[in-house]
DNA sequence: CCAATATCTTGACACTTGTCAAGAACGAAT
DNA sequence: ATTCGTTCTTGACAAGTGTCAAGATATTGG
């Protein structure tokens, strides 16, 4: 009997803390994502922890409640933005019914992107440029680089599956040459250039079909 | 008379400040040169004026003689490291009497250069993203990327060329390919990933034919 | 050789940074 | 209502930052 009551008692604690647990990683996270805010705008080496406590509506000790370290933020930021961004296009593969369907939602949501979430995407070149200093970014910046690769291969994969072929090269090579366009044209856009997003887009509507 | 005399001494004038201007930029260089090995190390964001002097044979106040700035010596740093990058692949290209020939060049300089000069590397790419938040790096940043572009373009054509056919794609989605491929190669090096070079190698090997 | 100019050193400045600790405000359980 | 643990605020600290200016040293021109 005894050992049923204190069985219930540590369940009953177990609750509280994974309540409690939850709860702090809510918040960690709405942290991470007023972070995110100052970190696209200024960029990872210029944003101050006072700078990101100012732009939002906590005060800077919190964050240092919330999380060991400065890096610690920032791993935070970086895994947190990862969820967002690895399902843009699912919706686009999962209902595209044609080969131009799929390449016209495609480019849509990549036009959309570029222009909207310009400051996070720097963010993350930025990031992963630091990964390549500061080892205890590595992990999770390979991790995100991998999931993106991924996200990739499933366009290619249903692209060419739409067109009953299967894609020319290896899921590596694919990423590297969207990602590398994608930071291009990128960074031509934040410089100003309007014709950027457009030449990104027809650039990818020549490549798709060589590709797959 | 009095006219040839001032124009002589007008000259020599001049003379004297073109030779004075020379070692002036003379001077730029070395210290830009000198921080270079630091930003290379600990990257943009970690680097500042007073490290790069206690690495170097310099003091600190020489930097500010020099440089107006922080970023004018940033940006003296890559205009500087651009005249050594672009010109890597010249002799291979100009050399190579053969497709083969050209391939193993291109590959030997490019396992090379990710080997020995991967801090460089990564601080160009540290550098770029930095473009993206810093407006005063972004004219030198294009232009280095134009050029890159230019070099990759250079190798594509001859070895197009060398089997009598034309590259398959743009300039810059050929640039963009290789870009990407290397970025991710060199991440992967630095994170001690031992197969990241050969990988890429074989990546490198498998494309060139597929594309040109 | 001397004066003038260019080059460099040194030390100081105002400011920002990450970190921490003392305690205030809050919420929940007794 | 009181106590206790969580959550948050505030202010301080030492270390590091870019910048500058005064003066030392070296170089050049007369």
């Amino acid at each position: 009997m005894a050992r049923q009551v204190t069985g219930a008692a540590r369940r009953v604690a177990d609750a509280a803390e994974v309540l409690r647990d939850e709860k702090f990683n809510a918040r960690r996270v709405e942290l991470a994502e007023a972070a995110l805010e100052t970190l696209g705008e200024l960029g990872f080496a210029r944003t101050s922890l006072r700078e990101i406590a100012q732009n939002s509506a906590f005060t800077h000790g919190v964050f240092h409640y919330y999380f060991s370290d400065k890096l610690d933020l920032i791993c935070c930021c970086v895994r947190h933005y990862k969820a967002k961004c690895v399902t843009r296009y699912d919706d686009v593969v999962a209902t595209a019914t044609s080969r131009d369907e799929l390449t016209e939602g495609f480019l849509a949501k990549l036009a959309a992107t570029l222009q909207n979430e310009a400051r996070m995407h720097r963010l993350w070149y930025d990031l992963r440029s630091q990964a390549m200093f500061e080892a205890a970014f590595r992990k999770d910046v390979l991790e995100i680089d991998k999931s993106l690769e991924a996200m990739i291969w499933r366009i290619a994969s249903r692209y060419a599956e739409l067109g009953s072929k299967r894609p020319a090269s290896s899921p590596a090579a694919l990423y590297a040459l969207f990602d590398g366009l994608f930071q291009s044209a990128l960074l031509k856009h934040l410089a100003g250039d309007k014709t950027a997003i457009p030449e990104l887009l027809d650039e990818v509507r020549r490549l798709l079909p060589t590709v797959c």
